[in-house]
DNA sequence: GTCTATAGGGCGATAGAC
DNA sequence: GTCTATCGCCCTATAGAC
């Protein structure tokens, strides 16, 4: 008990329509996933970062396997949105125009760290289903969407692989040297 | 207590040089963080899989972060001696022979896995300046020893990057379709 | 829909014997 | 060197109230 009577003080938490919150605690999720791996983030670190409890998060979700799962398809939905965009906006050079949204899905989203994470995690009966498919769907779009040629697309997905793998460990910040220059070739000149 | 008497019935673990002892511990420990992630894996597990008792595994090195730098360590000297023994056997192609080295090692030693997990786990604080210090050893190698050009060195560290993905979500095993046309592609017509 | 409380289990690390 | 025992913590999921 935090009070000596019973009335309410603060809101339990704002009354947010169903859906809306629903989609505010996938976000929350995945930040804290991205961060710190889906074994060692917990469903009560992600419950703070939504502002409700955390056997809410578990309720709502039926537990961390099946949020996990949500949140590793709301990343790819993500992706296949930002490289349906970029084929419409480049068509004639569809390798540059996804590679170039790819990298720049950096800037907002917590994608590539998720996928990371998914992949990781594949030792887990519900996840490593989730992520094989995941990595299907997205050379199926890359072959048959984009129509990438096989060299293309293996290049495409090695690459995106490397992305991931810089942001993980955290290279574009503060690299010098050699890795500096690889951040660079990767990320552009903005990145740092 | 598991017996009437005090005994001595079983060996409490075969007497086994020092040294020899912590490689095999190290080597069991590989599989277990291999296969569950570092976070997933318990001291419990490596224990059990080297056959010695839990508190000796956090006794013998200091505690299970320190023994998964340990893990990581290894793991890269393994995968630099097999590129200085490709780089021995064929001079003219390094690309061609570091690739293959790459790739065979994936029979024998679970390397690619603990990357991956290395990488996934750079969270933590004496994980992370691990994995970046091993990429960075790793890029080192292929600029200045096997002398390879900065495009050749990001294709072929994209291309590592890859194989490690897809060995953690096990398509180079029961892959059907573009999938395992993927697998081929990447790992050669004796994979599967 | 949302909370508090708690059950029930696992974990890493330490103490201390031999 | 190596074990057994155990402490204290954290975690997911469930029960049950409102």
């Amino acid at each position: 008990m935090r009070r000596g009577y019973s009335g309410r003080v603060t809101d339990p938490a704002p009354r947010i329509p169903g859906p809306e919150r629903r989609a505010l605690t996938i976000a929350s999720a995945t930040d804290v996933f991205a961060a710190r791996g889906y074994v060692g983030a917990s469903t009560d670190m992600i419950a703070r970062a939504a502002g409700i409890s955390q056997s809410y998060v578990v309720r709502m979700f039926g537990g961390k396997e099946a949020l996990f799962v949500e949140v590793i398809r709301r990343s790819l939905d993500r992706i296949l949105e930002a490289f349906t965009a970029a084929l419409d906006d480049a068509p004639p050079q569809p390798l540059t125009a996804l590679g170039a949204a790819y990298v720049s899905l950096a800037q907002k989203e917590q994608v590539h760290l998720i996928l990371l994470q998914a992949f990781a995690a594949s030792g887990d009966p519900a996840v490593g289903p989730a992520a094989r498919a995941g990595f299907e769907e997205l050379l199926h779009f890359l072959l048959h969407t984009a129509h990438l040629s096989a060299d293309d697309a293996e290049a495409f997905l090695a690459r995106g692989m490397l992305i991931n793998t810089l942001m993980a460990i955290g290279l574009p910040q503060g690299a010098t040297g050699d890795a500096a220059d690889l951040v660079e070739r990767v990320f552009g000149p903005a990145a740092g």
